[in-house]
DNA sequence: ACGTCGTATGGCATCGATAACATACGGCAG
DNA sequence: CTGCCGTATGTTATCGATGCCATACGACGT
C-alpha cells in the first residue's frame, strides 16, 4: 500500500475493513452483519456491532451502490414545486420514501416539454435511481421517455400515462363534474370556466369535464378564459367577467386563480356568492379562512404520493402493486363562496 | 473473467471500457476526454466522443463517486417544505444547485429537535454529500450537529448559527421592527402579536424584535398569544381577540395565521382595517388577492436559497465566498389590512 | 465410523471510474 | 548530436463494498 491513497485524501473515514481488523473478523462477516444476514453468529455479530460503534463507522453509499448495483435511491421529476400541489406531493413523497428507507433527488424542470423532461430524467437514470416518479403535467406521449421508462420503474402522477408506466392521478374530469354540477344544482343557468394552460394535463382535462357536464345537461357552453395557475390570471379574467351581467357561476381551475377572480369581482361591485358562485380546485390551506370561505374540490395530494412510492417500491421488490385497485377520489367542499341563484 | 457478473445483472449498461474499446483509445482518454482535460488531440477525443454518442453512454456516477470521493450532491436538511416559505426555499435550493450541476438530496425532518436534526444530517453525510444546507428553525446548539457541519461545509439558513457554520437568515428582528413600527405609525396605542411555536428561532426573534420597539417607545407590551403557523390557530387567537376592544393593531408571524385572524374578527363583526389593523409575514401568493389585501413583510426565499448555495459551491471551489457581505432585507408591503387608527 | 447436510466464515474477483506513475514522441537549446 | 522538456497516452493500483465460491466444523442418520 501506498503512503497516499490515489485519491489523495490524507485521513478517511473508517471503511469496512477497519471495522473488521478491530472486530477480528473478515469484511465479508461485517458485510452480513451490517445487513442482517443469517449464519452468524451473536458473538461475532456482537463484535462487530461494537467496533462499528466504537469507530462510528458508516457504510459508504457510493461503494455499497457500484458494488451491489442498488442505490436506495428514488427519483422524482417534478415542476412548480412551489405551488401549493406540488409542494404537498413532492413533501409526502420523500416522506414515504424515507420509511422505507431511500433517499430521493429530486428534478425540477422550469419549462415543460419534452426535453426538459428528458434531460431531467437522464440525470436521474445516471444517478442510478432505481425508480422514477414522473410528477408533470405533461401531455405528448414520446418514444424517448419511455425508452427510460422502459428501464426504470416509473410512476406518473397527474401526467399523461406514458404507456409504459404505471399511472397514477385523480380523475380530473371528475374534479370538474363534481364543481359544475354543484353549481348546476343551486340554480344557475350555466356555468363559466377559468381554465390552466393548455400544456398541463390537469387543466385540459377539467376544461373537458366542465363542458361535458354542460352539453349533457343541454346548456350552451360559455367562451373559456385561461389563466396561468397565478392568482392575476385569475384577476385579470375576473376583470373582463364582472362587466357580463349573464355570469351568475364560475369555475376555475385552481384556488388561487379563483381568489384572483373573486377579488376583481368584489372590485367591480359583484358579491360573491350573492351575485356569482365560484368553486375552485385544490382546496389550498387559506381557502376556509379568506372571505369569502372558498368552495373548492380538495384533492389527496399526500395520498397520492404515498401511493406513488408505495407503488414503485411494490415493483422493486416484486410484490404485487398495492395501488392497483387504488382509487383516489377528489371531494368537493362546501363552503361560502356558492349559493342558490337569486330569483 | 467470469460468465456472470458478480451482481448477476446479465446485460449491462455501456462503461468506459466499452467507449475506450469502440474508440481504440484506453479508458484514461475517455475519461479526460470526459473531463476535458488537456493533453488529448483532437482525433482522439472526437473519436471518443462520436463512440459515447454511438453507445448511448452515460457515466456511473457511483463509480464516479468511489473513485474521485467526490459526488456531486448537496444535501437540504428542512422542515415542512409544503409551508410557502420552505417550499421557495426548497425550490430556489434545486434551481440553483441544478445550475452548477449539483444535485441536491433532500432530509425532511417531521419533529423539530437536536435528534431528527442529527439523524437527518447523518444520512445526508452517508451518502457523501459534499455540503450541506441546513434549512430548520432549531435554536438548540448541539456539539454533535457541530461535529458533523465540521466535516462537511454547512450554511444555515434561517436557523440559529451553528457556530462552526456559515449562517444566512433574513433578520427577524428586522422583520417584527417593519411590521410593529409600521402599525404604531399609523396611530396605534399598542400592538398585539401573534406568535409562532415557541422552538422555531424565526419566532422567537419576531417577538424580540415586537417587544423591543414597543419597550422602547415606551408603551405597555401587551399579553402574547402563541399560534402553530396554521391558520386554524391564527383564527382560535381571534376568536379570543376579538372580545377585547382595545385590540387595534395585532401583528401576527406568519400569513396564514393572519388570515385567520382576519376571518375570526371578521365573524365577530370588528372590521379590518377599520377596526383592527393587522400585519403578516411572508407575503405569500394570495396576500394580494384575499380581502382584504394583506399587508405583511416580504421576504426573499429565492434569494435566500441561491445565496446559500452559491455560499456552500465557492467554499468547495476554495473560491471567496459571494455571500459575505450579503444583506437580505425583509420588505414591507402595505396593503388594504391596516389603517389609520380611528379617533 | 463415515458420508451428508446445515451453519458459519473467509478469500478473491469484481463493480466502473480515477490518481499516480510510466512511457513514448517530437521539438528545441546547447 | 545529445539531453531535456512538454505533450500525449497507456498501465496499474485503488476507492469500499458485495457476490460467488471454497472451506471448516459440528450434528445426525445409517
Amino acid at each position: 500500500m501506498s503512503e497516499v491513497p490515489h485519491n489523495n485524501r490524507v485521513s478517511r473515514p473508517p471503511a469496512m475493513t477497519d471495522v473488521a481488523r478491530v472486530a477480528g473478523v473478515s469484511t465479508q462477516t461485517v458485510s452480513r452483519v451490517l445487513r442482517n444476514h443469517p449464519y452468524v453468529t451473536d458473538d461475532k455479530r456482537r463484535r462487530v456491532l461494537d467496533a462499528v460503534e466504537q469507530l462510528g463507522y458508516r457504510m459508504n453509499t457510493a461503494a455499497q451502490a457500484l458494488s451491489s448495483g442498488r442505490t436506495r435511491t428514488i427519483g422524482v421529476v417534478s415542476m412548480a414545486t412551489e405551488s401549493y400541489a406540488g409542494a404537498m406531493t413532492q413533501s409526502s413523497i420523500e416522506r414515504a420514501a424515507d420509511e422505507a428507507d431511500y433517499s430521493v433527488v429530486g428534478a425540477q424542470i422550469s419549462t415543460l416539454d419534452v426535453d426538459a423532461i428528458l434531460s431531467a430524467l437522464r440525470r436521474l437514470e445516471k444517478l442510478g435511481s432505481e425508480a422514477i416518479i414522473l410528477a408533470v403535467p405533461l401531455r405528448a406521449q414520446d418514444r424517448r421517455i419511455e425508452e427510460i421508462t422502459k428501464r426504470v420503474p416509473t410512476v406518473t402522477i397527474g401526467g399523461s400515462p406514458v404507456r409504459t408506466a404505471r399511472s397514477l392521478a385523480v380523475d380530473q374530469r371528475e374534479v370538474a363534474r363534481l364543481a359544475t354540477e354543484h353549481l348546476l344544482s343551486l340554480g344557475h343557468c350555466t356555468v363559466w370556466h377559468i381554465a390552466g394552460p393548455n400544456d398541463w394535463v390537469d387543466a385540459v382535462e377539467r376544461t373537458a369535464g366542465w363542458r361535458d357536464v354542460l352539453t349533457d345537461a343541454g346548456l350552451t357552453v360559455p367562451p373559456m378564459i385561461h389563466g396561468d395557475w397565478d392568482p392575476e390570471s385569475g384577476y385579470q379574467a375576473g376583470r373582463w367577467l364582472a362587466d357580463r351581467s349573464d355570469v351568475t357561476a364560475v369555475f376555475v381551475a385552481s384556488d388561487e386563480m379563483a381568489f384572483g377572480l373573486i377579488r376583481a369581482l368584489h372590485e367591480s361591485g359583484r358579491r360573491v356568492p350573492e351575485d356569482v358562485s365560484v368553486v375552485g380546485v385544490d382546496d389550498v390551506r387559506l381557502a376556509a379562512y379568506c372571505t369569502p370561505a372558498l368552495t373548492t374540490i380538495a384533492q389527496p395530494f399526500a395520498e397520492l404520493g404515498r401511493a406513488a412510492v408505495a407503488s414503485v417500491m411494490s415493483r422493486l421488490d416484486e410484490r404485487e402493486d398495492p395501488t392497483l385497485n387504488l382509487v383516489v377520489r377528489p371531494k368537493l367542499i362546501v363552503r361560502s363562496s356558492t349559493a342558490r341563484k337569486r330569483a
